[in-house]
DNA sequence: GTAGATTAGTCCGATATCGGACTATTATCC
DNA sequence: GGATAATAGTCCGATATCGGACTAATCTAC
């Protein structure tokens, strides 16, 4: 039958990470048209958090990105390397980062939020405003399953 | 303002990249409550194709499946170790390898059935048939952006 | 004020995925 | 039938992410 086999081949896990997947690489050629193509979309999680407030924790940026420590860990040393952060160690308490802008991050603010509006209305333009934001409740639906 | 806010800190990105973790995650679940802990939901790449036509070769599962060849070779390696295929090298072609299932997969079969149609359901009944397909069709859409 | 608990961050190893370069084999074409 | 092109698959290194175990620093309670 049709059925079973849409369920395996069509699968929404399979929808979901190819969506997922696409969606990085058009954002990462929204920033490279903009000049910088050094930005992973990964990168948010570290800048977002310091657009909002500089100087942040590790573990803080942690949290508020939802992603495990590691994985900050890990991707804060990519940032730093790319030249959009840099570490200094916390002078009230040893064990303790803080991570701050550097300049080209500061550059590179306006053009995120460009990309992804320019993003978000192709989006709407593909969708429409009201199936765009059943997308958007239905994925978060879907978190509390 | 929060048009801005919302845009990236409620990304559209973040929520298809969290959602696709989700599912993962049910899945592998799913899996392990059935007996077959040892399948992890990649596995689908290997053993879905397999299902309708066992024997075939690394490219063809490569391609079935929408991943790489490098991808496929990964993959195949750690199905392999678990005990789902074996590797064959074709007697027609010296350079091609053909993966066969063995019988803890064939006996897997019908348990990858049950939990995709279980998932399905859980997703029926948390958005309504109607939302659902259009979600399916929603993700779809994103990918000919 | 020191022993024990907590916290911050990193190291290690695993899964998942890709692009580019490579090797081995087969096919093609004069 | 031998040079050249194409194909199948792997190796290497990169990004992205996590859990568990570890180290170093700070806090807490006596």
């Amino acid at each position: 039958m049709d059925g079973t086999r849409r369920a395996t081949r069509e699968n929404l896990g399979f929808l979901l990470a190819k969506a997922s997947q696409h969606w990085n690489e058009l954002l990462a050629a929204g920033f490279a048209r903009h000049g910088f193509a050094e930005v992973r979309p990964s990168y948010g999680s570290v800048l977002v958090p310091l657009f909002e407030g500089d100087g942040l924790r590790m573990g803080e940026l942690a949290w508020r990105s939802h992603v495990s420590k590691q994985t900050m860990t890990t991707l804060v040393r990519l940032v730093e390397r790319d030249g959009l952060v840099a570490r200094r160690r916390d002078p009230d308490d040893g064990r303790a980062t803080r991570v701050h802008l550097t300049d080209r991050a500061k550059a590179f603010r306006p053009i995120a939020e460009k990309t992804l509006a320019e993003l978000d209305a192709a989006v709407r333009a593909r969708l429409g405003g009201s199936e765009a934001r059943s997308l958007h409740g239905a994925l978060k639906e879907l978190m509390s399953l």
